[in-house]
RNA sequence: GGGCGCGUAGCUCAGAGGUAGAGCAGCGGACUUUUAAUCCGUUGGUCCUGGGUUCGACUCCCAGCGCGCUCACCA
C-alpha cells in the first residue's frame, strides 16, 4: 500500500532528499505562527497600516507561478490566506527553496507584511518562506475536489483537506455537543462515565458485540446502552446525571445506522416523562439556537422549526392521522395477536410478527415515521416493548414513554423509569421467555440491577438522544456517515 | 442477506470486440499583482481481481472483491 508510488510521489520523495542534502529539514519540529488566517482578516486594517510582519502557516493549496513571482494560498485551520512571494522581496535563499522544492500540498510557514492586491485580495507579502512539512502524495484536483464517497470516508484526512464543508459539519457537531454539555451542567447535571464493557448486556433491545477478557477468562459485551448503570447511580443518590458516549450495536449499516454511535443519556430523580419531554424540547431548541443562531432547520426538502412548542400525539393518534386506513380498522394494544393480525391483513399487510405491539410498530415505522417531519413527540408506547419503563396508572397496556421525531427520524426516547423491583424482576422474566423463544434482542436478566432497585430508586425519568442524528439535522446531512469522522467500512 | 447500479491516469470523468482519451494535477519552458491565472511543449494506465468466449477482451459472459442506492433487518 505504502509502496504503490507513482512518478509524482517518487519525485517528491526525491525533493525531500534533495532538501536534506542542502541542510534543510523537510519535516521541521516546530514553527510558531503569530496569526491564523482569520486573525489577519479580522485585523486587516491595523496590520496593513502599521506594517507589522505576521507569521502564518498552512497547507499550500493553489499556486500561480508568474516568472519571478508567485501567488499561492495557505490553508490553515481557520481558512485561507493568499501569499505573494517575489524575488526582489523574499529572502533570496527562501525564494530558491520555494522555486526548487515547494509543491501544492506542502505545509509551509511565511513571515511578511499584509497588503491588499490590486484585485482586492488580502495578501501576505512573504519576506521569508519555509517548508515545514513536505507532502509527497498529490491532492485531488482543485475544481471538483474529492467526491468519491468511498475514498472520502476511507481517507477522511484528504476529505477534510479539500472539502471545507466537511470540516464545517464536524465543527457544528462539536459545538452541538458542547452546547448540550454546557446547558446540562448549568442545570445541575453531573457528567459521569459508566462501563463500555458489560458482563450482562442491557438497557436496549439490540444484538451486542462480544469480546473476551483473558485474565478473568470471561466474555464481555460492548455496551448497547448505559441505562442500567446510570440508574444504579440514581439509586446511589446522584439525582441528575448524564453521559455522552458511544454505544455499540451489532446490526446492519444504513443511512441512519452505524454500529458505533453516540448517545446522550440523562436521568433526573423525582421527575416523570412529562418533565423529561419539556427538558428534551428545551435541549433541542437551545442547542439549535446556540449552534446555528436560529431555530429553523432545512433538512433536504423539509423545513423544521424547533422554535414553537413541539406537537404531541399519542402513538395510536399518530397512526390514525398518518395512516387513515389504520384508523378505520382501529388498532388496540389490548387486542389478542390473532385479532391484530386479521386487522393488519384487512389492510393487505401480512406478517409473521408474533406480538400485537410488534405488528402495530411495523405499521407505524412503515407508514408513519417517514412522515413525521416534526418536531413531534409521540407518546404512550406499548408497555410490552418498554421493559424498563413505568406503566401508566390508568392503562395497563401503555408505558409512560415518548419519542421525539424530526425529519422522519427517531431522535430521542424517554420514559418514567420503572423502580418497582418486583415488577422489574417479572419484566426481566418475560424478556427471558421471549429470548428463549427466539428473540435474541430481548433483555438479559440483571440480578444486580434488581438488587439495586430493592435498595430503592427515587422516582425518576430518563432520556436518550441520538447525537449523530441530531448532528445530521443541524448539518442537513442525509447519511449518518457524513457526521461520523471515521464510519465503519469493510477493510480495503 | 435480496434487487438495481458503479469500479478506466493522483483527482473529476468520457469511451469502446481491433494501438487507451479529455480537463485539472505533474514535468519542461515564457511571464514580478495572479486567483479555475494565461500561453507553448510533454510524461503518466494491473481499464477492480480471477476465469471463460474469441484470431483478438478494457469492452461480451461467469464468479469474486469493494462502493452506492434500495428492500429486509434495526421494536
Amino acid at each position: 500500500m505504502l509502496r504503490d508510488h507513482n512518478e509524482i510521489i517518487r519525485n517528491r520523495y526525491a525533493k525531500a532528499d534533495a532538501m536534506r542534502a542542502e541542510g534543510l529539514n523537510p519535516y521541521v519540529n516546530a514553527w510558531q505562527p503569530t496569526h491564523a488566517s482569520s486573525d489577519i482578516r479580522a485585523n486587516a486594517e491595523a496590520l496593513i497600516a502599521d506594517k507589522t510582519p505576521v507569521r502564518v502557516a498552512g497547507r499550500i493549496m493553489t499556486v500561480r507561478h508568474m516568472g519571478k513571482a508567485s501567488f499561492f494560498h495557505l490553508q490553515d485551520g481557520a481558512g485561507r490566506i493568499q501569499i505573494y512571494i517575489k524575488r526582489d522581496v523574499t529572502r533570496a535563499a527562501d525564494y530558491e527553496v520555494f522555486k526548487k522544492f515547494a509543491d501544492m500540498g506542502d505545509i509551509a510557514g511565511v513571515c511578511g507584511e499584509v497588503f491588499v492586491t490590486k484585485t482586492g485580495e488580502l495578501t501576505v507579502l512573504a519576506q521569508t518562506f519555509e517548508i515545514l512539512t513536505k507532502s509527497v502524495r498529490p491532492l485531488p484536483e482543485k475544481w471538483h475536489g474529492l467526491t468519491d464517497v468511498e475514498t472520502r470516508f476511507r481517507q477522511r484526512y484528504v476529505d477534510l483537506i479539500v472539502n471545507p464543508a466537511v470540516r464545517e459539519k464536524f465543527v457544528i457537531r462539536s459545538r452541538m455537543i458542547s452546547a448540550i454539555r454546557t446547558m446540562l451542567e448549568s442545570r445541575g447535571y453531573l457528567e459521569v462515565e459508566t462501563p463500555m464493557m458489560h458482563p450482562i448486556c442491557g438497557g436496549a433491545a439490540a444484538r451486542p458485540f462480544v469480546t473476551h477478557h483473558n485474565a478473568l477468562d470471561i466474555d464481555l459485551y460492548l455496551r448497547i446502552a448505559p441505562e442500567l448503570y446510570l440508574k444504579r447511580l440514581t439509586v446511589g443518590g446522584m439525582e441528575k446525571t448524564f453521559e455522552i458516549n458511544r454505544n455499540f450495536r451489532n446490526e446492519g449499516l444504513s443511512a441512519r445506522h452505524n454500529p458505533e454511535f453516540t448517545m446522550l443519556e440523562l436521568y433526573t430523580a423525582y421527575w416523570d416523562y412529562r418533565s423529561t419531554m419539556e427538558l428534551t424540547e428545551d435541549l433541542v431548541r437551545h442547542t439549535t439556537r446556540e449552534v446555528l443562531g436560529r431555530t429553523e432547520l432545512t433538512f433536504g426538502p423539509r423545513r423544521i422549526d424547533v422554535g414553537p412548542p413541539f406537537e404531541r400525539l399519542t402513538y395510536l393518534e399518530a397512526l390514525a392521522r398518518y395512516y387513515p386506513a389504520a384508523a378505520a380498522v382501529g388498532f388496540s394494544w389490548s387486542d389478542p395477536l390473532e385479532v391484530t393480525r386479521s386487522k393488519a391483513a384487512s389492510l393487505g399487510y401480512k406478517t409473521e410478527t408474533a406480538t400485537t405491539h410488534g405488528i402495530i410498530s411495523e405499521l407505524f415505522e412503515h407508514h408513519v415515521e417517514p412522515q413525521l417531519t416534526g418536531p413531534v413527540f409521540i407518546t404512550e408506547f406499548p408497555k410490552a416493548s418498554s421493559p424498563l419503563a413505568k406503566s401508566k396508572p390508568d392503562d395497563p397496556f401503555v408505558a409512560e414513554r415518548f419519542e421525539l421525531y424530526m425529519g422522519g427520524m427517531e431522535i430521542a426516547n424517554g420514559y418514567s423509569e420503572l423502580n418497582d423491583p418486583r415488577e422489574q424482576y417479572e419484566r426481566f422474566l418475560e424478556q427471558m421467555a421471549a429470548r428463549s423463544s427466539g428473540d435474541d434482542e430481548a433483555h438479559q436478566m440483571d440480578e444486580d440491577y434488581v438488587r439495586a432497585l430493592e435498595c430503592g430508586m427515587a422516582p425518576a425519568s430518563g432520556l436518550g438522544v441520538g447525537i449523530d442524528r441530531l448532528a445530521m439535522l443541524l448539518t442537513d446531512s442525509h447519511s449518518i456517515r457524513e457526521v461520523i469522522l471515521f464510519p465503519l467500512m469493510k477493510p480495503e
